[in-house]
DNA sequence: CGATTCCTTGAGGCATCTCAAGGCAAGTGG
DNA sequence: CCACTTGCCTTGAGATGCCTCAAGGAATCG
């Protein structure tokens, strides 16, 4: 799909955001924990589902909190895998790193949305998550997760489930790259920050993006400007306005009838 | 990446042997239940890293096997989650079907592996799992599992370990879909193949691929035309051998280069 | 042995990539 | 407050890798 010669591999996009981050740990700042009871975010996150009993023993093991500048790591690949990460505000990319440096987003994480399920694999993480903005983050111990799903069944497919989720999002996103066009891809990846920021009580038609066109391009397997153009494209067809990061997506129906009619 | 016309939706790939398949339960023959701990796949499969006693209680719960023709289903994308299954033996792949009724290839899987993994998200099954050559299974309800796993929390970290395999596997089809050309992307999977092959105590470098070419190219987000000129292209290059189905791979380490010198 | 399926190869077209230039906004230092 | 830098985005022109369409050969099967 793409051409590769020396000098394209020289010139690879970098994310000048994680170079700022190398030293992620010193960059954070620990806060009091909260139990998840009272979360804003309860319905979305690891609590989804949980019984009331199950949310308090949840509280017992008061996960810390952390927040995190732009651009600074949460983990890197390679990490030793202890917490899964819940993310409480702002958003976050995961990528792995290739072997000229350059990083490929394997996914974008919101509000409410589970870090770091990777790890499991082989006691390592798989992937670096970076945050795109200010962002706080809860780390859950996955240790204590087990211990306590330990006599609880609901406890435990509640985990089980979420990773399967992780499973499912994968496979669209494998449809996506292995058959979809240039505007296909944008427009599935843009109704699916829609549906995310309309579960989070934001607007479902307008919205800022937290990521640059090369991360949207590494995540959508196109060039930066390919994303930009198809960007263009869009709005030129009336579907959507674009200015820099914030999109308003003008015609909703009709960018899913573009998504779902050419799916080849 | 692909171009879209309402003639090549028409003419799109179809896998005829899932056609084949419709009444897949029926083409199917139920065999004596086998103990986990006699099995020759114990060292690959859902026993891997379990203690001898926990093995013995997989044993109790004397998983049925059912053999499977060429092109027979498994299990279908909507069927009730009920079971996960491992292969005793022959070849499956999994895929989701697209919306004009093509179906895009999201795994193969090989004697000792899990299928079936990406129902637990919600309830059914997200893709469909075909026979590609004559082959069993074993079907592990998943119920009898959670319910052995509830008092074990090794039993418990396996589930979760094999979920989380499934995710990283599919981090790197994602990088292989989103940052390779198609001389890489054949690379890699054919790679895959012979450590799978290599593991499984065949020959790492010589070996028949039970799936066509188009299923190769669903898998690898190419055309099976190009599959097909991407193996010339390889076999011009000294780097393998390949006659249909057969392939041998003439220099190993060369190919190895290739993909990750290449990577772009 | 005809039908079917699968694979290979060629020729031409097109979607996306590459390379390049320029604009805009934010940050910085004088 | 302004000149300059820097990062990010947009757009154009040309190159190219993969796709589409088409034809034919080999293997398999009833």
């Amino acid at each position: 799909m793409n051409t590769t010669t020396p000098a394209s591999a020289v010139s690879a996009v970098h994310f000048s955001r994680s170079a700022a981050g190398e030293h992620a740990a010193a960059a954070t700042r620990a806060t009091v924990p909260t139990p998840c009871s009272t979360c804003h975010l309860k319905d979305l996150c690891l609590p989804c589902g949980l019984a009331g009993k199950d949310v308090q023993r949840l509280d017992g093991m008061m996960f810390a909190r952390r927040k995190l500048k732009p651009g600074h790591g949460l983990y890197r690949q390679g990490d030793k895998f202890q917490f899964i990460y819940a993310v409480r505000s702002g958003t976050f990319r995961s990528g792995l790193a290739l072997k000229d440096g350059r990083e490929q987003v394997t996914a974008f994480h919101m509000a409410g949305e589970l870090m770091g399920l990777d790890g499991l694999a082989h006691g390592t993480h798989a992937t670096s998550a970076t945050a795109l903005e200010d962002a706080e983050i809860c780390a859950i111990p996955y240790a204590g997760l087990t211990e306590l799903a330990a006599g609880n069944p609901d406890m435990q497919n509640i985990i089980s489930r979420l990773m399967s989720r992780e499973i499912v999002r994968e496979h669209s996103l494998m449809m996506l790259l292995g058959s979809m066009n240039a505007e296909e891809r944008l427009g599935v990846f843009l109704l699916n920050i829609s549906q995310r920021m309309k579960a989070r009580g934001y607007s479902a038609s307008e919205f800022h993006l937290r990521m640059s066109r090369a991360e949207i391009g590494s995540y959508l397997g196109m060039k930066l400007e390919t994303v930009s153009r198809t960007f263009s494209a869009l709005q030129q067809q009336g579907l959507l306005d674009v200015d820099k990061k914030h999109v308003r997506l003008a015609d909703l129906e009709g960018l899913t009838r573009t998504v779902e009619m050419r799916v080849h």
